[in-house]
DNA sequence: GGTTAATATTGACGCTGTCAATATCCTCCA
DNA sequence: TGGAGGATATTGACAGCGTCAATATTAACC
């Protein structure tokens, strides 16, 4: 240990970061507080204060960081060449629920407004941006359907949204890992497959 | 104002109940504290102790309470005879959507798992039989059908969750409330009942 | 009527976010 | 080169929170 640390931290807003989605992981939203992230990287607790402003400003920072890599993951499997259609409008879904399967913690951060700030003009983007692109490869996937476009999108990332969160919050527990040996994520989206074949 | 209030409350218990039931109406999930609960009904901080023993059981019989609620009126709903397919089938996520989208902040506690506590016993009865209900009317509906009543079943709930959720969240805003003159959510439902018709 | 259990109060503790005042260090320009 | 000023970090304070222990008041019951 260096007996004497420097005064200044010189990346400070970066070990904060790391720090708190750490703490975020390990033990949940609610430990993530400045003063546990302060003390984490070894800072005095009103330190943080000159790179977030508050608590929000900190989560928020989180979440547009995970949104960007959600978003990066669904471009880079979009922009593989020779993907079938189901391949292509399942990307998305596909992207989602293993991001919320593996990292719990953080999935729960991104859906709550009253933690972060929804009206951070990078959020919207991307949230924008994947919308968009499901409703691109619905559009693809079925260029004349009963459906609207945007109902079928919505539809399906409700549901995909729904399940993590209810299965977050211990439903479907006993149920949700087979299915006539499928998982039951596979066969919730082969369900939503034969909606847009139907038509 | 009664100059000496009596030391009793006498019916606190209940009390305590509906003036977090207001302050979460009012304010949100995080308006309500023990000590803001307290303040509310005119006892003092320590008060509710004697009745709750911490925040997180007065917010669990608050949950529980609001569970009830959704699965009596499910069951009035389903109980009233000369019901069609779909309308039976429909009640369930109809029932959902519209306590999400009139009681938004309850709707939210009733998913906070770190909130609210799960293993009450009254919760797992409820969720349950509203899962029941849901599959029996899907089992009703689809006798034969290609897919699992348990994969329908948690289909749909994830996309009425998911939806009511997200919107809370201020996705699908400008894109909620009309599709071709129809509400989103009764277009959700119509495609829905598309993958039930179509097998 | 007096004892006991139920209920309410007061005060304390450590935690939180946030702010103001102060201290330290870095950069850059004279 | 040195000194000024801005950036960054610390310390200390404040109010609000949940929770517990000690105490006070009341109700219920024998």
């Amino acid at each position: 240990m260096p007996k004497d640390k420097p005064f200044h931290h010189r990346n400070l807003k970066e070990a904060l970061h790391d720090a708190a989605l750490s703490l975020l992981d390990a033990d949940g939203v609610s430990a993530v507080t400045i003063r546990a992230v302060a003390r984490e990287v070894g800072v005095s607790h009103a330190a943080p204060v000159n790179h977030y402003k508050d608590l929000r400003s900190l989560l928020t920072a989180i979440a547009v960081e995970q949104f960007q890599t959600i978003l990066a993951d669904i471009e880079k499997q979009l922009g593989k060449s020779g993907l079938g259609s189901a391949e292509r409008i399942e990307a998305i879904p596909e992207a989602m629920l293993n991001y919320g399967l593996k990292h719990p913690n953080r999935y729960q951060l991104l859906w709550r407004r009253d933690l972060i700030d929804y009206a951070d003009p990078v959020i919207v983007e991307v949230t924008d941006r994947i919308y968009d692109w499901l409703c691109d490869e619905i559009q693809q996937a079925i260029p004349e359907s009963e459906f609207d476009r945007d109902t079928v999108a919505i539809a399906l990332w409700s549901m995909v949204h729904g399940y993590v969160d209810m299965r977050q919050n211990g439903m479907f527990l006993e149920k949700s890992d087979n299915v006539t040996g499928l998982p039951r994520q596979r066969a919730m989206l082969d369900l939503f497959r034969a909606v847009l074949g139907a038509n």
